[in-house]
DNA sequence: TGCCCATGGTAAT
DNA sequence: TTACCCTGGGCAG
């Protein structure tokens, strides 16, 4: 599933294409009746938290989504490219027409969340467009929302959370959510008082969006490596400067994250090392997904255990475990 | 073609 | 702690 990185571009997205539009929603799936609420208002406002996603409307209510780990938003329409996103280097510039596949792990404008198939397109050059299709393009699949502006679209399947809510239902669910470094100025304080105030492991509390939103499990086990921690080490009684730096890595991933729509982690690796791990996607991470493989640091095989019935990942010699 | 798996979270037990 | 939600890519046969 997409971590903060993703739900934060699209955010992006809705700022730049639907802030300001008056917009029909629907539900061409049928699972989504309060859509009607929606419909007809103007978009006013966009923006994430954690891996929580609020588009706010002129009536004041707020569509509320969480992609869950199957979850996909498709954007499609005759509007600009994304700039930052787009002049962000890397994979990331690159057209997703209609057919092309769209590799695990990576994001295109037009697709972004769980690793799919992109069926739509969005702001492709002339020479790219292809002129038969119709605005706006028929659903296709199960579209549990459909977002139309006159000059955009954005298609939503298989959220975990779709709903409606008032302002104070916003508050409600932001109010149980940790710090997200693009949202809270005093997170890192924020976050390393609830990392004290609690005596589960490390591993534990990076995926606890209470006490810091956004991370999953990619980022879980790559920030632990990076800062060479053993997942399975007490928050309390780790060092104030130990969380207070993991938090800063935290907002230097994410920031990569949302600029490039990728999950990059290995800035520490040599030119030569990051070029041979970009050209497989499969390759790109110093353990994640990496079980038996050697360790890129010391050889030592990378360990995969079950945390809280997700895969953890860590390389025993460098993160100090005993196994 | 059918099964397995996945970057999550919640409700039930 | 387990079951379930829900979608689609990857892969074995």
């Amino acid at each position: 599933m997409p971590e903060g990185h993703s739900v934060h571009r699209i955010a992006a997205q809705f700022r730049r294409h639907f802030v300001g539009k008056r917009v029909a929603v629907t539900s061409p799936q049928g699972r989504f009746g309060d859509c009607v609420q929606l419909d007809g208002h103007t978009v006013t406002e966009a923006y994430a938290v954690g891996k929580h996603l609020f588009v706010v409307f002129d009536s004041g209510d707020a569509l509320h989504v969480h992609l869950g780990i199957y979850g996909a938003w498709d954007f499609a329409g005759d509007v600009a490219l994304d700039d930052t996103a787009a002049s962000a280097g890397g994979r990331m510039g690159q057209t997703a027409g209609r057919g092309t596949v769209v590799g695990a792990h990576e994001e295109s404008l037009a697709s972004i969340g769980a690793p799919r198939r992109t069926r739509l397109r969005m702001g492709e050059s002339d020479s790219d467009r292809d002129d038969s299709a119709e605005f706006p393009p028929e659903p296709v699949g199960q579209v549990r929302v459909r977002i139309l502006a006159s000059d955009a679209v954005a298609d939503l399947r298989g959220p975990t959370v779709c709903e409606v809510l008032t302002p104070n239902g916003v508050e409600r669910v932001q109010h149980e959510l940790g710090p997200d470094p693009l949202v809270d100025k005093s997170g890192e304080q924020r976050f390393v008082d609830r990392c004290r105030a609690t005596g589960t492991p490390i591993g534990r509390a990076l995926m606890n969006q209470k006490i810091v939103a956004g991370i999953g499990n990619v980022y879980r086990a790559e920030m632990l490596f990076r800062a060479r921690l053993s997942p399975f080490a007490v928050t309390k009684s780790l060092p104030e400067e130990t969380l207070r730096e993991l938090w800063r890595d935290w907002v230097k991933l994410l920031k990569i994250g949302v600029t490039t729509g990728q999950m990059l982690t290995m800035d520490g690796m040599s030119a030569g090392q990051k070029r041979a791990a970009l050209a497989n996607r499969d390759d790109r991470h110093w353990v994640y997904r990496r079980a038996g493989d050697p360790c890129r640091v010391c050889e030592t095989p990378i360990v995969m255990e079950m945390m809280e019935s997700r895969k953890l990942y860590f390389c025993p010699q460098c993160q100090g475990v005993s196994t």
